[in-house]
RNA sequence: GCUCGGAUGGUGGAACUGGUAGACACGCAGGACUUAAAAUCCUGUGCCCUCAACAGGCGUGCGGGUUCGAUUCCCGCUCCGAGUACCA
């Protein structure tokens, strides 16, 4: 029979689903590899073509695992908490488990299609009660935890609250919030429980802090940082405003150094690896302590400015302090006479988006509060104005200006008229810019005068922490994440109150299950939804927490879920933890990067520190798979005069002759550029008989590259692809479109020549009438060669993720057993096991019809390369390196032999044209070269 | 602005450690089969000169360098893409 790949692909796809074929065993005696896939948020509009692309990638490696021997963990599952499902909620009452569910059932008909070897008995989808207990219960330790700098890692609350019972907190070392006071032992036991807790939670893991955070109005809700791209919700593209809101946060920031030190030790591309560290933003410097004037100002809190610096050796050069317009002093440091100014700048900052700026960053703007601090290097006065290039958020608010080092310290002290001090002799031109050098030798400089950089930094450091004004520091620009989002479709939060302060339901009550609402909607007094929730409430009247966890909770810690989906007694046994260990091969999006990457890692080792898993880093080896971007195609509407659309149509290469516009077509009506005119007019019927302008008796059309997307009819379903040429055909052209990690346009075109090839290699097992048949004997020397080249070529190809070169290589091998008309039984065996991962479906049902039984398990044939050896080898000639003639030797020979073969050669003396060779370059099996 | 990618025929791409640039596929052109079309098969296909062949010249974004030899290494630049953005 010819290739009939619509029932082979059911048949098979069946059999695999009755006899679990892809079900793991934990403890297995094979070795154990594990390659997981980022899962997906199912969304209504189901796949399109570039999801599977890295699927597909991942699939082929885990079969090629599994036939290499390895016990292969290959799950998927769906993280279906999510915005999209509660905002088709919103408009339609639908409950948004309703939706998800019947978004799963698409997602899984289109993922089954494929032919994936998912072991399904591990999905998981973190919506499920059963699933989301988990989430919960590691927010629960995470609230009874906090980050010991000691022993440099997170450990249970109960170890702080003896170090408070014995000595105070002035001995403990900790992350903890900014604004804690000292106390003794003697202190702690006299606290009352809710003054206890209320001190507690300012070293908690997870915590409530009044913070400012990026709130969405249009979709009613805060986001993290990573959600908010230009000042607008990544979702939805709503603006986004700063906002002070009582907030449960992950105190992240704990492991900015492990996060960062980590990066090193895994294998990742460097973009993502350097998106992490600049996400990170480590900066290593000095926080130094300026002490304020006091005359006629009544301090409230503290009698310092304390800046943060990464030039502490300039710090004789500072001729005034910034602070940013909303630094807590402000206030207080203004003097009657500034006030006006200081009022007005800060009323026009306010007017200011954020997103105006951070475009606005040519403009100097500023103004002086009339109060000055004293420079403790020298006991100079320095006046202290605000100005908004200082953030807020990042150190202390508050930066010691610079002019001469710092160009923004220049501009401002150029527009304001500062003083501008050199202080190193190396620094030039500082009269026009400002000069950030460290070569040379301090000037001005007071006591480190004479001295180099690195000399002036230790000198300094040690100098302002023995006078008590300041010490060496490293700062982060890392904040910790917003973990609380005002919507319903998420996990609600484990927390209940008990006068304003937050307590942990018993572990028992978990999983606290998401209570039905009758809408999807913020109450009127614009509490959460979760406040329309009835009789929801532990007991006596506490309420419980209203807002839920953000998307990225269920993510971060999913891969170890899989290692034992079924278990209620633990997120995944001890046994499975250990025998998994930790991700092998990770692909996905690298939009990701900073987002669920980090909150794994996080998450990750936070279980490891309290000893629930056992390695640092979850994910051994990243990919990223590049995006699929949409392919778009147009038709050329002519207008006429006012502009209007015509009821003509002109193809691409005419429409210079006429005035058009251009609209969009459905890429599936059009092939090779050239528009199917009849399903054209199906497709837009006001076209129904319009006139359209040829070229060649064709309608040519325009191609631009676009984001895909259904407003643009640029989606490609792979569904499509699958009814016209099957999962197999599919699969490789995936592949075949180019490298994995290189982003590229969806072009069906040149699927044929895939799907051409399975049927060649159909062929090779069939004769003219499409009678399965081979023969037994030994295989020719060729035959062996052409087998033996594939199997080497695609191991390679595999362990260094190069699918699209393999499936080049299987073509050039199924042309070339064509053409020795090869049907011998045994190199014809081997071809299917090393083509099975790509195009499982078809060699599947080809082994079969060989004789054999569990193709996914069957080793991998070995590669010898005793068959690839030649005797002979076409030299290619060159004269002075440009290529002439290609001479047929022995690969036996040596140099000399070579040499006086080549010279004696007719046709090289010929291109000598009598001249002499003065050098001759010979690389075995390589290139003769002749230099004249 | 900074950081990281990338640029090879009409198209997708190959060339893995500096050694025959353009494999493989699409498209296109011509041919075979057919009443015809589809399917299939065969041949050609980087550009220029040439009726054609032979031979030759040019050719991996641009300019230079290292080397017997550079798509590959180094320096400078252009363009495209991604990330990030007053981070002190």
């Amino acid at each position: 029979m010819d290739y009939q790949f619509k029932a082979i692909e059911e048949k098979w796809q069946n059999f695999w689903a009755q006899n679990q074929t892809f079900k793991a065993e934990t403890n297995s005696s094979r070795p154990k590899y594990y390659v997981l896939d980022m899962f997906p948020y199912p969304s209504g509009a189901g796949l399109h073509v570039g999801h599977p692309l890295g699927y597909i990638a991942s699939d082929i490696f885990s079969r090629y695992k599994r036939l290499k021997g390895f016990n292969v963990l290959h799950p998927m599952g769906y993280d279906s908490f999510g915005l999209p499902a509660e905002q088709y909620a919103i408009q339609t009452g639908q409950h948004p488990a309703i939706t998800t569910e019947a978004n799963i059932a698409t997602y899984r008909r289109q993922l089954d299609q494929i032919g994936f070897s998912f072991d399904w008995s591990r999905e998981v989808r973190t919506s499920d009660a059963g699933y989301y207990k988990w989430t919960q219960w590691i927010f629960m330790k995470l609230f009874n935890s906090w980050y010991n700098l000691e022993t440099d890692r997170a450990e249970d609350i109960v170890t702080l609250i003896e170090k408070f019972q014995i000595s105070g907190n002035a001995e403990v070392k900790a992350v903890c919030d900014e604004d804690i006071v000292s106390f003794l032992p003697s202190d702690w036991s006299a606290f009352n429980e809710e003054e206890k807790q209320a001190l507690l939670l300012k070293y908690r893991l997870t915590y409530l802090k009044e913070s400012t955070v990026n709130w969405c109005a249009g979709l009613g809700t805060v986001l993290a940082n990573d959600e908010v791209k230009d000042g607008f919700s990544e979702r939805g593209g709503f603006p986004v405003e700063q906002k002070k809101m009582m907030q449960w946060s992950m105190r992240i920031s704990a492991y900015a150094e492990r996060l960062l030190q980590g990066l090193d030790t895994i294998d990742w591309p460097e973009p993502v690896k350097e998106m992490q560290r600049n996400w990170i933003g480590k900066s290593v410097g000095a926080s130094v302590k300026f002490k304020i004037e006091t005359e006629d100002i009544k301090l409230a809190t503290q009698d310092y400015i304390e800046v943060f610096t990464t030039r502490v050796d300039t710090i004789f050069g500072v001729s005034f302090i910034v602070l940013a317009p909303e630094h807590e002093l402000v206030s207080i440091l203004t003097t009657e006479a500034q006030k006006q100014d200081i009022e007005n700048y800060i009323a026009q900052t306010k007017k200011k988006s954020e997103l105006d700026r951070m475009a606005d960053t040519k403009t100097v703007s500023g103004a002086f509060t009339g109060s000055y601090v004293i420079n403790p290097v020298n006991n100079e006065k320095v006046p202290i104005w605000i100005a908004d290039y200082v953030l807020a958020g990042y150190g202390t608010g508050a930066v010691m200006g610079v002019p001469s080092g710092d160009q923004r310290d220049w501009l401002f002290a150029t527009h304001f008229n500062l003083p501008i001090i050199q202080i190193l002799d190396g620094q030039k031109n500082i009269e026009n810019e400002a000069d950030a050098t460290k070569e040379g030798r301090y000037i001005n400089s007071g006591f480190i005068d004479n001295l180099g950089y690195k000399e002036a930094v230790s000198y300094l450091n040690h100098w302002l922490e023995r006078e008590g004004v300041g010490k060496a520091k490293v700062n982060y620009r890392m904040r910790d994440a917003i973990f609380g989002r005002q919507r319903y479709w998420g996990e609600p939060i484990p927390v209940y109150f008990k006068n304003g302060l937050p307590y942990l339901i018993q572990e028992e009550e978990l999983p606290l299950v998401l209570p039905e609402i009758d809408k999807y909607l913020p109450t009127e007094s614009g509490e959460p939804p979760l406040a329309r929730a009835e009789d929801w409430s532990p007991c006596h009247g506490e309420t419980y927490e209203l807002s839920t966890m953000p998307g990225w909770a269920g993510s971060s810690w999913y891969w170890y879920r899989y290692m034992d989906s079924q278990n209620d007694e633990a997120f995944a046994s001890k046994d499975a933890i250990s025998y998994w260990k930790d991700v092998d091969l990770y692909i996905g999006g690298s939009e990701h990067a900073t987002g669920h990457l980090l909150y794994s890692r996080f998450w990750n080792k936070f279980l490891k520190d309290l000893g629930f898993v056992n390695e640092e880093e979850p994910f051994k080896k990243l990919i990223n798979q590049g995006m699929i971007q949409g392919r778009s195609n147009f038709v050329y509407r002519v207008v006429d005069e006012e502009g209007r659309g015509t009821n003509k149509l002109v193809s691409y290469g005419l429409r210079k002759d006429y005035k058009t516009t251009a609209l969009h077509v459905d890429v599936n009506i059009v092939e090779h550029e050239v528009l199917d005119i009849e399903k054209f007019k199906a497709f837009r019927p006001e076209f129904a008989d319009a006139e359209f302008i040829l070229e060649n008796g064709k309608y040519i059309c325009g191609v631009e590259v676009e984001k895909m997307s259904k407003s643009k009819f640029n989606v490609v379903n792979p569904d499509v692809l699958i009814e016209g040429y099957g999962a197999d055909t599919l699969r490789m052209y995936e592949m075949f479109l180019g490298p994995l990690e290189q982003s590229k346009p969806w072009n069906t075109n040149g699927i044929e020549g895939v799907f051409k090839f399975l049927r060649k290699f159909w062929r090779l097992f069939h004769n003219e009438e499409w009678v399965f048949g081979v023969n037994d004997g030994e295989p020719t020397k060729t035959e062996l060669k052409a087998l033996h080249k594939i199997i080497k070529k695609v191991q390679d190809d595999i362990e260094r993720f190069s699918f699209n070169t393999s499936v080049s290589s299987f073509m050039i091998a199924v042309n070339e057993l064509t053409d020795l008309k090869c049907k011998n039984r045994s190199v014809l065996t081997d071809l299917v096991v090393v083509l099975s991962p790509y195009a499982p479906h078809i060699c599947e049902e080809l082994w079969e019809l060989l004789g054999h039984t569990d193709l996914s398990n069957t080793p991998y044939p070995t590669f010898n390369p005793a068959y690839l050896e030649e005797n002979e080898f076409a030299y290619p000639v060159s004269i002075n390196g440009k290529m002439k003639m290609n001479l047929n030797l022995s690969l036996s020979l040596d140099e000399a032999a070579v040499k006086e073969i080549v010279l004696s050669n007719e046709q090289v003396r010929g291109y000598l044209e009598g001249k002499e060779a003065k050098k001759i370059i010979f690389v075995k099996g390589k290139i003769v070269n002749i230099v004249i």
